[in-house]
DNA sequence: ACCCCATGTGGACACCGACAACATGGACAG
DNA sequence: CTGTCCATGTTGTCGGTGTCCACATGGGGT
């Protein structure tokens, strides 16, 4: 599968743009995992269904199990995707923020961090659920890549900047991403699904107060 | 389906006991509710199948849709069934806590419910997975019940004992909940998914010590 | 120029959720 | 006591899915 995920390099990608022109997809395992990502979007994991996305590709059934084992290994590839998609995300507001000091940028950029976590979650339930409902068990959390990096990254910064003691650092990386984890889902499938946007903006933003006021 | 409920409890309960005595079973809906949390325990959500729970209970497929509309009514039963096991449980935990004062007696059931809620999750994964993803809409959250009635009940607790400022109050379901509950779901499904049970244990205090000083 | 193997195809099987038509027998009216 | 009715359970069926199999194709390396 090395092999494959080359060769998607190395072959023009404007087959799909083209037109399946023959035989040979030449970027099936990529195209495969883009129309999966699609199903994920839509409805979760449960609407990612290999014989669908299959036919949407152009493609019979069955190839794609010349680039994935399982339909179980499809969905980890879209978690891939919507972990990176999410890091992406996270990287991206927290480097556009420029305020005073060093202090106060590396709590506005915690705050910024748990803020787009939950608002990505909120964007893209799907995605979000599948990322982390069907992750390899072997890929998850490779220290400091993914979100989880973006989040150590950003506490890192609070100890250098003097605003978090560095004896209360173990841990807080577990308890800050506990706590808007635990935030995204409850609103997405637990008590607060049906919050009115306000309310729950502010109910984030009181999350936010107390993970700080704690550390 | 509420006469049904109803007849549940009019019926002799030993009909199971006894064998499937006849024609009529007189206690499906309970019946296929236990297979299916049985099932939901083993696997999660995926693995109840509503045929093979009809089977397990020795009826008929097709039996099931007498009780309940869909598959997923009869997850939403599971789910009802996990939240009350869950809720009980946690009462169970809090209730027989006795220490000090009422301010150390408080403080120390705040930390139990959290704990409590946490141990549940690992200790049933399969249920308590199934219980959050598989709610009714409707029924999610019944203020005063469930889960969050623990943990409403407890706050307030602490605010009478004078522990937690009564200005601090609203809101502060929201991220006691959301810390506890995204941890057990990292830990189920995410990147603390096989952390050593030490090592979790002692992130689950400082877990709570964080959110403690935070509230 | 040739062959080989990665890649894609068509067919088959078991299983599942859902619907429809039929069977059974307990409860209740007369 | 008897006859009927309807809630409950049964068999049959249909479309859809995941997965395995044997076979077809053709591009790249010898």
């Amino acid at each position: 599968m090395d092999s494959a995920a080359r060769k998607v390099d190395t072959v023009n990608m404007d087959v799909r743009t083209t037109g399946d022109r023959s035989y040979h997809h030449g970027n099936l395992r990529a195209a495969l995992i883009d129309t999966a990502v699609e199903q994920a979007r839509a409805g979760g994991a449960a609407e990612v269904v290999l014989r669908d996305a299959a036919r949407r590709t152009g493609v019979s059934h069955n190839a794609a199990y010349r680039h994935f084992a399982d339909r179980d290994d499809l969905l980890a590839a879209v978690s891939e995707r919507g972990m990176e998609e999410l890091e992406h995300r996270m990287r991206e507001r927290v480097s556009t923020l420029s305020v005073g000091g060093p202090a106060e940028l590396a709590s506005a950029r915690l705050r910024a961090a748990g803020r787009e976590y939950v608002h990505f979650a909120l964007a893209e339930p799907g995605l979000f659920t599948t990322a982390f409902t069907c992750a390899r068990p072997k890929d998850v959390a490779p220290v400091g890549h993914g979100p989880y990096g973006v989040l150590t990254a950003v506490l890192d910064e609070l100890v250098e900047a003097g605003v978090l003691p560095a004896e209360r650092r173990p841990g807080a990386d577990v308890t800050c991403w506990a706590a808007v984890h635990g935030f995204a889902v409850l609103c997405l499938e637990g008590p607060l699904r049906d919050l009115p946007d306000a309310e729950r903006d502010a109910q984030l933003e009181g999350l936010l107060d107390r993970v700080a006021r704690g550390l």
